[in-house]
RNA sequence: GCCGGGAUGGCGGAACUGGUAGACGCGCCGGACUCAAAAUCCGGUUCUGGCAACAGAGUGUGGGUUCGAUUCCCUCUCCCGGCACCA
């Protein structure tokens, strides 16, 4: 073998010998349990960023580790395409996003094989391939026979300049992005899935998801928010009646019907009937509907922003007492929660009380906490105000738990037909009509006589017209006649086609699927998902927790309801890495913009950052995600050059447990690099002594110690791989064995043959990790096999066997002592030996000995 | 604002079920090799005191439970992720 670790010869050698067998194409019929890896398919953005390369390889270190142990492993991969980047770049370049998704979908397919991971090509898909997208027409045709998909308004950011829509973030302080114009709200029609049909199935499943992230599970819960409460009905007073033209009632939600008589004051939202009836008759309250009318809907902005409201001068009455109560607009009401109206009890809700302090509406206090001994409540606000606890001045329902309150209260209203117990959830329907081109087409015709008309399945798909080129104003399929412009399916006679296109969401909730059978065109899955699914590790990013999550684990449900699959939970196990990132540093000029450094091109002097170029100071902004804008981007591609797959490989494992934030460090790429070859030398200076022929059965200590590592290291890793994922720690081991088997004395049989099986460990248990360098040291160590298709090893339990164990002697538990013992010594044999340790003597001193706890095979503590 | 997570040497991190705090790596210091440098190899490296043995302090803050707390409970501070049209 070579003396010098190559890293783009050995990559080569690697690759070459997995692509020619076509080594990771996946077969049903293989032998072997199956283990569906998969990674959440990234974004073809141009470039590969160091998140995909943490991301990919997580789930192929599972993918070979679980290989290796005998299972059937698929590990697909293919294109999340549709979305808004393309659409910004081709405004930016004039290029069409099909045009420009295609080229970096063939340039980061390149890049990934360069990272060598064992993935199977020959299931990769594109969203924004016809042949993929015409099932998500196919599906939501479906679901609208079925009513899980329905029309109705919703609002979205309209930019008047533009005449556009926009995304969320292509609004910044509430003004467009590229106009600067004051964003506007609208009502359109669009489509929605009934999602919260399934909330009760959503969140009752979570619990069976013991292969999730318990925080995944929290967020999903808390997401999926549901609250048991009452339904209360306030009857309009004779203004409210005379103003929306008849009576009726004022509906409420709350979880706190306890509370009903400190109710002191009615809040709706702007949208809210009652408040455009009295809008109507009022200028200064028309003008403050219309003013939160153009706030922002999403929900950090209604949380944070300051809390408005104004009078309508309309009242309700209260179900019990009759008493009229004034109903206010507020900022911080939505119409698209509950009823789009609250009872305001300023006594035990803290923002009723922010409001209701700054109006001076009354504040009646109705239930006294068990642990505040308060008789009112009274500014400043405490958290104690809101607890529950004994009613008080509530009529007939005074002196009950808050508990017993709100079940008489809700029995009292139901009598009276005024309100009822009902379960709310925070979970809203999911709207996924887009005002955008480059996304699915949803399938439908609008005809004049026919109505909404869905595209025939022998027409599907609707295919998206690949050479339009968006310039910021509209959607242009909007604009396209000879997509526009179709034939009524039903009457024949000229119709308009839908326009909207489908959220991005939709591709990705279902991708999972159709990797098991991705060549099938008559079907959108057939039997192959049946075998593949459940997906047994799903990898991806922690952002993703919950809308993409919760989007997956509804639509899954959706197609098993429609007699597609028998799955319920499409990912039986989950892992959430971290981010990957580096320090950011600028420089701002005095009434310039910031100009933004790169970490490799800062230095620190006397512990001040610098640049190196000019050596002036610049400002160090911490830590962040790795982007273009901040300027401190590594691209994976010039690392790989430089140092080999393995290396980048190696670090993203080595730096970082999965789940965290990983740091970026150049000198911990060297010392990955530097790792890697040190195993290359060890291995070479191993083999160049000739061959390792001897055995186990009389080694002496030092020996016997290293073939005990070697061991006790072979268990840790299997553990830390395949149980804990905790990457870092197995390498760590690896790094110990490798410093130890280099450290023995092995010019002698025995000593070459306890190094011998410790390389062999160390070449086998990091291959899922390094595979490159891996496969080719296996083939230096004189194995004829290919090392993909070895078994994982198992540790020896003879050599795991110890003569005696050292123990920690503590006093009052502070370490003051280490005692050798004989393995398996009886307890009264090691207090006496901890007793008659020299320096805890000295602590235990006069003092009677009160206790001795002996903690098998690791300590010993004396009480004294 | 709400929900979720995090904080341990100079740095990334380890300590898995309440039982030796700092594994492993980086950096730094010293040495070897070299004409020299790089690379490589060997040794040291939490802080304070001490030649040393050893002692004291120490896991973001303040408190609690325990023979024993980085780990469990309460409080506060700061940082990060999500908040429904970024993906």
């Amino acid at each position: 073998m070579d003396e010098r670790y190559d890293p783009a010869r050995v990559e080569r050698a690697a690759q070459d010998y997995w692509n020619s067998r076509q080594a990771f194409a996946a077969r049903e019929d293989a032998p072997g349990e199956k283990y569906y890896c998969l990674s959440m398919f990234p974004y073809p953005s141009g470039r590969l960023h160091m998140g995909h390369v943490r991301n990919y390889t997580i789930g192929d270190v599972l993918a070979r580790f679980m290989r290796m142990n005998g299972r059937n492993v698929m590990q697909p991969m293919g294109w999340d395409a549709f979305g808004l980047p393309a659409e910004n770049a081709a405004m930016a370049n004039g290029v069409p996003p099909a045009k420009w998704t295609r080229e970096n979908i063939a340039y980061m397919k390149r890049q990934l094989r360069s990272l060598g991971f064992a993935i199977d090509w020959n299931r990769e898909i594109a969203t924004c391939d016809p042949a993929y997208y015409r099932w998500n027409q196919w599906l939501f045709l479906r679901m609208l026979k079925k009513g899980i998909a329905y029309r109705r308004t919703g609002v979205v950011n309209w930019d008047p300049v533009d005449q556009t829509v926009l995304a969320n973030e292509q609004v910044i302080d509430g003004r467009g992005w590229r106009t600067g114009a004051p964003i506007e709200k609208r009502e359109i029609p669009m489509y929605y899935l009934n999602i919260t049909a399934y909330a009760e199935e959503l969140l009752g499943a979570l619990d069976g998801l013991d292969g999730w992230p318990e925080r995944v599970r929290a967020m999903q819960a808390n997401w999926i928010g549901k609250s048991t409460g009452c339904e209360i009905a306030f009857p309009y007073a004779d203004d409210t009646s005379a103003a929306l033209g008849g009576p009726g009632v004022l509906k409420v939600f709350t979880t706190r019907a306890d509370t009903l008589f400190g109710a002191t004051f009615m809040a709706v939202a702007a949208e809210h009937p009652v408040a455009l009836a009295a809008a109507a008759r009022d200028p200064k309250l028309a003008a403050f509907v219309d003013e939160c009318r153009r706030g922002s809907t999403m929900e950090a902005d209604v949380a944070t922003q300051q809390k408005k409201g104004l009078p309508t001068g309309l009242h309700v009455r209260h179900p019990f007492t009759g008493a009229p109560l004034p109903v206010w607009v507020a900022n911080y009401v939505l119409l698209g929660y509950g009823e789009g109206a609250v009872m305001g009890v300023p006594a035990h809700d803290a923002r009723d009380f922010e409001f209701a302090s700054r109006h001076d509406i009354p504040i009646v206090t109705v239930v006294k906490s068990k642990s505040g001994a308060y008789a009112r409540v009274a500014a400043p606000w405490i958290d104690a105000y809101g607890e529950p606890g004994i009613t008080v001045d509530s009529g007939e329902f005074s002196g009950l738990e808050s508990a017993a309150a709100v079940d008489a209260i809700a029995a009292a209203l139901e009598a009276r037909g005024l309100g009822a117990k009902r379960v709310q959830y925070r979970l809203r329907d999911w709207g996924i009509s887009r005002q955008r081109y480059w996304g699915c087409p949803i399938p439908l015709i609008h005809c004049e006589a026919c109505g909404e008309v869905p595209v025939p399945d022998e027409d599907l798909p609707v295919r998206l017209p690949e050479h339009l080129v968006p310039d910021g104003s509209g959607n242009p399929l909007a604009k396209t006649p000879e997509f526009v412009n179709c034939k009524c399916p039903k009457c024949g006679r000229p119709a308009r086609r839908e326009t909207d296109t489908m959220d991005t969401f939709v591709d990705s909730s279902w991708y999972f699927l159709r990797y098991a059978c991705a060549d099938n065109e008559r079907a959108m899955v057939d039997a192959r998902a049946g075998y593949w699914l459940p997906v047994d590790q799903y990898i991806g990013g922690i952002e993703h927790a919950i809308l993409h999550l919760l989007y997956s684990r509804f639509w899954t449900r959706a197609m098993r309801d429609l007699g597609l699959v028998t799955l319920d939970e499409p990912f039986a196990r989950l892992l959430t890495q971290g981010m990957v990132l580096n320090h950011i540093y600028y420089r701002h000029p005095e009434g310039g913009r910031r100009t933004y450094h790169h970490p490799a091109d800062v230095e620190l002097r006397d512990g001040r950052p610098v640049l190196i170029a000019d050596g002036a100071p610049v400002v160090h902004d911490g830590l962040g995600t790795m982007s273009k804008s901040k300027g401190n981007g590594v691209d994976p591609q010039k690392l790989v050059e430089e140092f080999g797959a393995d290396t980048a490989r190696l670090f993203m494992m080595f730096t970082a447990p999965p789940e965290q934030t990983l740091e970026w460090s150049d000198e911990g790429v060297q010392g990955a690099f530097r790792f890697i070859r040190r195993l290359w030398k060890a291995v070479h200076d191993h083999v160049s002594q000739g061959a390792a022929d001897g055995d186990f059965a009389a080694l002496g200590a030092e020996h016997k110690a290293l073939r005990r590592l070697t061991h006790e290291t072979l268990a840790k890793i299997t553990d830390d791989l395949g149980r804990r994922h905790t990457f870092n720690t197995a390498i760590a081991a690896a790094m110990e064995l490798l410093n130890a088997a280099t450290r023995v004395s092995g010019a002698d049989a025995q000593g070459r043959a306890v190094v011998r099986e410790a390389l062999d460990v160390i070449v086998l248990t990091l291959s899922p990790i390094i595979p490159h360098v891996t496969h080719v040291l296996w083939q230096s160590l004189g194995h004829t096999g290919a090392l993909i298709d070895e078994r994982w090893p198992k540790p020896d339990p003879a050599a795991l066997l110890r003569d005696e164990v050292e123990l920690v002697v503590q006093v009052n538990g502070r370490l003051r002592g280490r005692i050798r013992v004989a393995a398996g010594a009886s307890e009264e044999t090691v207090r006496a030996a901890a007793l008659a340790e020299e320096n805890a003597r000295k602590f235990i001193g006069e003092a009677p000995v009160r206790k001795v706890i002996i903690v098998r095979d690791k300590l010993v503590n004396i009480v004294v």
